[in-house]
DNA sequence: TTCGTATGCAAGTACTTACTTGCATTATAA
DNA sequence: TTATAATGCAAGTAAGTACTTGCATACGAA
């Protein structure tokens, strides 16, 4: 009983919530609009949720809990780095560009929501986050990554590169001067030949020569 | 007349909106508490600018003009690599960490004022981004700065990385495993590194290793 | 002094918002 | 069938919101 009925009910309201938080905003949002979408009366979203705020942090709950299953299947690296970080670029941009709406209404709202920003910045993120790292040390004990340099700092460098370029992309219908794949594309070959020691460096543009 | 008194008065709105819209939000601040923070009467505000929505475009304009005003004096490189990229990084970022909050609600408002978003990203950048390009396009020439890569991309990339830096840093008082110096530090590094030439990056550690 | 302009103040309008109450209806489980 | 729980519906409350109007006051320029 706990089951069909309330459950889907109670699931519609957080998608309907999800969906109007991310093109109103939190303030933009009326629970009125939000029961309208998930097709409730809004005194049944009253009896869900204690109140918009409460409803608010079970989106964020939800929305953490599905993004952390979604990316913790990362389990294959072929142990050629730049296979590997392309391959893990594309998995975090599919996924910034499809919640693109959603993450900017938590990025401007995470003063106000300190607890909610810190939910999604880390238990989305956390788990990929160390099994990069993990990925990058070794690299490092193989010689293919230079020494010096502060992996933890350099994973949320790659991340941070592809977040910046959704929101920039995104946030107007202006020609940058570059496609959305080149700057993927530059983005792992920057990090990639800036975090290879020399070496490995060398042995990638001779491959590349040889093609 | 149209000088000392409207002007200041206007001004002083402008600084009070710009504030409560950072603080709150677009949606969240209220007229009354931009009149307040201003120390002006609210009818006050609605005879300097007709709407909240027109105060808002008024604080964008001018957002952007100071902006761009400030990074314009960007002349004195070095021709170190290195050396000139971190001082941008340095200049930058330190924007960013004093806008930090209406930084925030702009990336959050973007889909709703595009108009808005656009000329914040494109009028406040543009001149010193255009520069970094021919200086990037000369390193080219003269052998530091490696071939193949596009360069347009590239600038984006360096300022998205800062961007991605301060957005989880100030979202949330958790430790991240790194200081906010190594993340500049690696994030010019890496940059660096991915975007010289081999040649150069040897001489590099070659003087690394002689201090 | 006089005149025009900028501002303050009090009140009001029309609307929206989160949230509540009471009661009727439906569906489900025992 | 009957009791229980979930939902719909109509109405309402209390507070806030952007924005307006009318009038009084102060101040600077001519």
């Amino acid at each position: 009983m706990d089951n069909s009925k309330t459950a889907v009910t109670r699931n519609r309201l957080l998608e309907a919530a999800k969906e109007v938080f991310a093109k109103a905003g939190v303030n933009g949002a009326t629970t009125k609009e939000i029961a309208r979408v998930a097709g409730v009366n809004e005194v049944t979203l009253f009896r869900h949720f204690q109140s918009k705020e409460q409803l608010l942090s079970a989106v964020v709950q939800q929305f953490t809990a599905m993004q952390a299953e979604a990316l913790a299947h990362q389990e294959e690296w072929t142990q050629d780095l730049r296979d590997d970080l392309r391959h893990y670029a594309l998995l975090y941009n599919a996924m910034l560009e499809e919640h693109e709406a959603l993450i900017r209404t938590f990025i401007g709202e995470a003063r106000r929501h300190p607890e909610a920003a810190r939910r999604i910045i880390y238990e989305t993120t956390q788990p990929l986050r160390e099994k990069l790292i993990t990925y990058l040390s070794n690299s490092q004990k193989r010689g293919v990554v230079r020494q010096g340099v502060d992996l933890r700092a350099a994973v949320d460098i790659f991340t941070g590169m592809l977040l910046g370029g959704m929101l920039r992309r995104s946030a107007s219908p202006i020609p940058l001067g570059y496609s959305s794949e080149s700057y993927l594309e530059t983005s792992v070959d920057l990090f990639v030949s800036g975090i290879s020691t020399i070496k490995s460096r060398l042995e990638h543009e001779e491959a590349q020569h040889n093609i």
